[in-house]
RNA sequence: GGGGCGGUAGCUCAGCCGGUUAGAGCAGGGGACUCAUAAUCCCUGGGUCGCGGGUUCGAGUCCCGCCCGCCCUACCA
């Protein structure tokens, strides 16, 4: 048994959440319930970045006031968790929790020595928070830049460029897939420069945390969204051991726009704070809809509790880890979720559970049979070993496929030893071959179980154990498109 | 401009250190069965493996160049 610490990234909460933030949150749901059930202790933990500018763009574009927006949005994240069925323990809002701002404000000190003040110029671009060189134009803004000159804190990266690499190459903190390590390593190999972590407090429009001891600065919004890692484990206070340091494993879950932040920044400050650094980097490509990218600011955009009341968790929940490569964007349309929903849930082990029952009624009055057959020990057997593989790679869409394996192949052993047959033969088979059916069913359900907690449940409802009464069938998973 | 990752059957994708006739699922076509949600099971896949060269006895699988898509990154006017 190990100590694993899980964690999503926080988005900036200027607006709704989307299908793409349901993503990362659903894959680390289904870590750490993988985790919780092979007895593993877990700690998994979520939030929202309140204090990034774009808020703060966001509630002036809307005319209303910066907290509102905020807080109404940040809601709507932590609202999620029912919807999609999410398990965490954990929900930071770094505007909001005393024990961030505590923790912000520590870390600072803790990398004192590597932190220095230093003039800066140049233009700067409101829109996008972000400086230009001479010459540039904003691409997304046609707002002429500011040109800005004033002083700010940095952050001495560079010296941390030999031990981030060789932490890297190592794999003493890994990233997955591979590509995305060596993407990283050639960014560190083509140098390291220190990096501004405040700016000044009117640029930053008063919003934010300020820096400690110099109350006109405001601490720049990475350091202070990265800081949520430990924050959230009581950084400010000192209680933090048990579930940084002590961990076995401390895992984040990324998308690949914000790797830098992660595998460079972030370790960096962790060395310079004397802090562990993370174990894994887990870092997922993006969503589109119907071929179009997905944006926060306008474009193509789906509501996850939307899709969640039009077609149900499960059926989300299956497309998101069953539809996704392990490397590369995928394409959300609702007719992919169907397809996947109706072949492999519905007409697949809905189907398998139901036929299995409907058997169980029909020859043996509901009563389950205590006989069993070894032809499924195989694949029963294997199962739960790739999916622990699977996952540990990373690789969801072949833990989820090792889980629908055995439906088929048990779907397969019906049409083999014909049931029915047996049962008009009046044939001493037929009480193992249904025993073993069931039993089966039951092990599916257990390993559904991290992927698909509701249909889990269910389906282990209509799985009695032996000399027991089973249900009456009825679908556990209605078909969601028209007849095939 | 540099770097990375993709470009494999209609669709979504597997193919690790190069090696027998290039695979899976879905869709499509044919058949079987009847326990079941018009479901399941069986059979059916001749695709220049983006393009052009090269290395090799042999290359989706390595090397070079190019094209397309995406990502990261850059003081080139």
């Amino acid at each position: 048994m190990s100590r694993i610490l899980l964690s999503t990234t926080i988005p900036y909460v200027n607006a709704r959440p989307h299908l793409g933030f349901a993503l990362e949150l659903v894959q680390a749901d289904v870590l750490a319930r993988h985790h919780r059930l092979r007895g593993d202790e877990v700690r998994l933990q979520t939030g929202t970045d309140d204090n990034s500018l774009k808020n703060v763009q966001a509630a002036d574009a809307a005319g209303v006031a910066v907290r509102e927006l905020v807080d109404r949005n940040a809601a709507e994240f932590a609202r999620l968790a029912g919807p999609l069925s999410l398990e965490f323990d954990d929900f930071v809002r770094t505007s909001a929790d005393l024990r961030h701002r505590a923790g912000v404000e520590r870390l600072w000190r803790a990398c004192a020595e590597d932190l220095y003040r230093k003039h800066y110029e140049g233009l700067y671009c409101v829109g996008c928070e972000h400086f230009y060189q001479p010459g540039e134009q904003c691409p997304e803004h046609d707002a002429p830049l500011q040109h800005v000159s004033e002083e700010n804190w940095f952050f001495r990266l560079s010296r941390y460029q030999d031990e981030l690499y060789e932490l890297i190459a190592s794999g003493r903190l890994r990233i997955e897939p591979a590509g995305r390590r060596n993407e990283v390593l050639a960014f560190i190999a083509g140098g390291l420069a220190d990096f501004s972590v405040s700016r000044s407090r009117t640029r930053a429009r008063g919003w934010g945390i300020p820096v400690p001891g110099d109350p006109d600065q405001v601490i720049y919004v990475w350091w202070d969204a990265l800081g949520y890692y430990l924050t959230a484990l009581g950084y400010g206070d000192g209680e933090h051991g048990r579930w940084w340091g002590g961990a076995d494993r401390r895992v984040h879950l990324l998308g690949k726009g914000v790797l830098r932040f992660h595998a460079v920044y972030w370790p960096a400050m962790l060395l310079s704070a004397g802090e562990e650094v993370p174990t894994d980097l887990l870092v997922h490509d993006y969503l589109t809809v119907e071929g179009r990218k997905i944006s926060k600011s306008g474009g193509a955009a789906v509501d996850p509790v939307g899709l969640v009341s039009a077609y149900g968790v499960d059926a989300l929940r299956w497309w998101l880890l069953r539809d996704v490569p392990r490397v590369g964007d995928a394409d959300f349309t609702a007719e992919r979720l169907v397809a996947r929903h109706d072949d492999e849930l519905a007409n697949g082990l809905g189907n398998l559970v139901n036929r299995v029952a409907g058997m169980v009624h029909r020859y043996r009055d509901g009563i389950v049979p205590a006989d069993r057959d070894p032809a499924l020990d195989g694949v029963r057997a294997g199962a739960p070993d790739t999916v622990a593989e699977a996952l540990e790679a990373f690789d969801f869409r072949r833990a989820t496929g090792a889980v629908h394996e055995v439906v088929e192949v048990a779907n397969r052993y019906v049409s083999q030893v014909k049931p029915w047959q047996l049962a008009r033969e009046g044939s001493a088979r037929l009480d193992p071959v249904l025993g073993t059916l069931v039993e089966t069913c039951r092990e599916v359900a257990g390993l559904l179980a991290p992927f698909l907690p509701d249909a889990a449940v269910r389906v282990a409802a209509r799985c009695a154990g032996p000399g027991e009464r089973l249900p009456a069938p009825a679908p556990v998973f209605p078909r969601l498109g028209g007849t095939a």
